[in-house]
DNA sequence: AAGTGGTCTAGACCACAAA
DNA sequence: TTGTGGTCTAGACCACTTG
């Protein structure tokens, strides 16, 4: 290890590892030396190999057996991972978004939405479209069903804090403990095609949301519709900086 | 900490820390207390107390900045994050799988795999479309292209070890360094939707893939047609165990 | 029984952030 | 300057796997 460096020891060993892994020196499915025996070689203690192969593994290129060994994994299509890092960034950048609101209504009876808000057919709930523009350009579609509370100080709040700011906006109030999100492929109908400035029938992401407060109620329920130009999903898996 | 219980002590002081977020204790955007603060209140070493807000941290609960403090994070759509467990979980039950070869072909003269594979136009490659079954329902199709090499042994055996035992099987030989991955939505063709007992023009997810081998050529390239039902692609985000 | 990863300690020093 | 997370040591014992 080379003390002077100011990459850390346990950095420096992993990836002294990981160009084994990729000269093929452990080929998938191969044992790497145990933790003990790589302190030993390579002059570091064992919590530092230890936290050397622990990155390899938050990599996903080996897998710890315990009492057997730690193991190359194979890279395969099962073991990618996709992120919506790319729709996060476009709601960080804050300066260059417009949200427009296309519709916004209270609906009374009977509907999805009550079911999934944990609602009954008496009771309003507040559905709400926005065209979110990115850079002046029509980013994604977004239909959010909120729970109507007389309680809460103005609806105009709930629509901006609850439901927009605390879903998507980096900054900003949240009160989400949880949620759950779906992706689906759909097909655009001809008023959303319309609104995204897209082609009647063209494929698009579909992000169904729902999210619960901290009394563990179901608050926050829809979806963004994105083309997935403007949102694209791409993992990658094994080694790839060499 | 409970030192006869079978959970280890970092494991108990994160279900501790998740439980104070989970009560709103620690809102979102609050700072957790100092690693060395809980490692004195909790009566474990700081080394203890670390290893319980990284399992946090892996749980993308909280965001560390060093030199400031460890804050909780806020849950929002961003946060998210979709693996394909569900499809590499049907690829793992071989006992109830079962491949069909469609159409086979060399295909030569210009086309965009030759492109994607590094080949010229005079090159040959090898088209391959197969329909995967799970318990006898037509699960994905495959379709991919491989570089032809007359030095391999046969091409049947390539057909199977390189592009499908190593790609998408659990188990079994494999010889890929990295891979990327993208997911889009799209529509089946009419041919498609007969192999696939699917409806025409129904949204599907295509998952294109490109393979390198350890000497670093592309190797193998293709996409995999998959109906939603069948591979569900759900995240979960925030604290959801109580 | 021997080897492996998993947990844990009680210190130490460093890099960085904020007051 | 103080407090925070980040790295590191040199041990220890345990749980588990394998021969």
């Amino acid at each position: 290890m080379d003390k002077a460096s100011p990459m850390p020891a346990y950095a420096q060993l992993a990836d002294f590892l990981r160009s084994g892994i990729s000269r093929g020196e452990y080929p998938p499915g191969s044992r790497l030396p145990a933790e003990a025996t790589l302190a030993k070689a390579y002059g570091v203690s064992a919590m530092t190999a230890r936290q050397a192969v622990s990155v390899l593994e938050e990599n996903n290129l080996v897998r710890r057996v315990q009492g057997s060994g730690t193991y190359v994994r194979k890279v395969d299509v099962g073991t990618s991972n996709f992120d919506l890092e790319s729709f996060a960034r476009v709601f960080g950048d804050q300066d260059n978004l417009q949200v427009r609101i296309v519709k916004a209504e209270v609906k009374k009876g009977a509907g999805p939405e009550k079911e999934v808000l944990g609602l009954q057919a008496k009771d309003s709930v507040i559905m709400v479209e926005r065209i979110i523009s990115h850079q002046n350009e029509p980013f994604t579609l977004h239909v959010s069903f909120t729970t109507f509370d007389p309680t809460s100080p103005t609806v105009e709040a709930m629509l901006d804090t609850v439901v927009l700011t605390g879903l998507i906006f980096q900054e900003g109030y949240s009160n989400f403990k949880r949620g759950s999100l779906r992706l689906t492929p759909t097909l655009l109908e001809p008023r959303e095609a319309r609104l995204l400035e897209l082609k009647q029938g063209e494929p698009v992401f579909k992000l169904d949301h729902l999210f619960y407060n901290f009394d563990d109620q179901p608050t926050a329920f829809g979806w963004f519709l994105i083309s997935h130009e403007k949102m694209p999903l791409i993992s990658k898996v094994g080694i790839w900086d060499d």
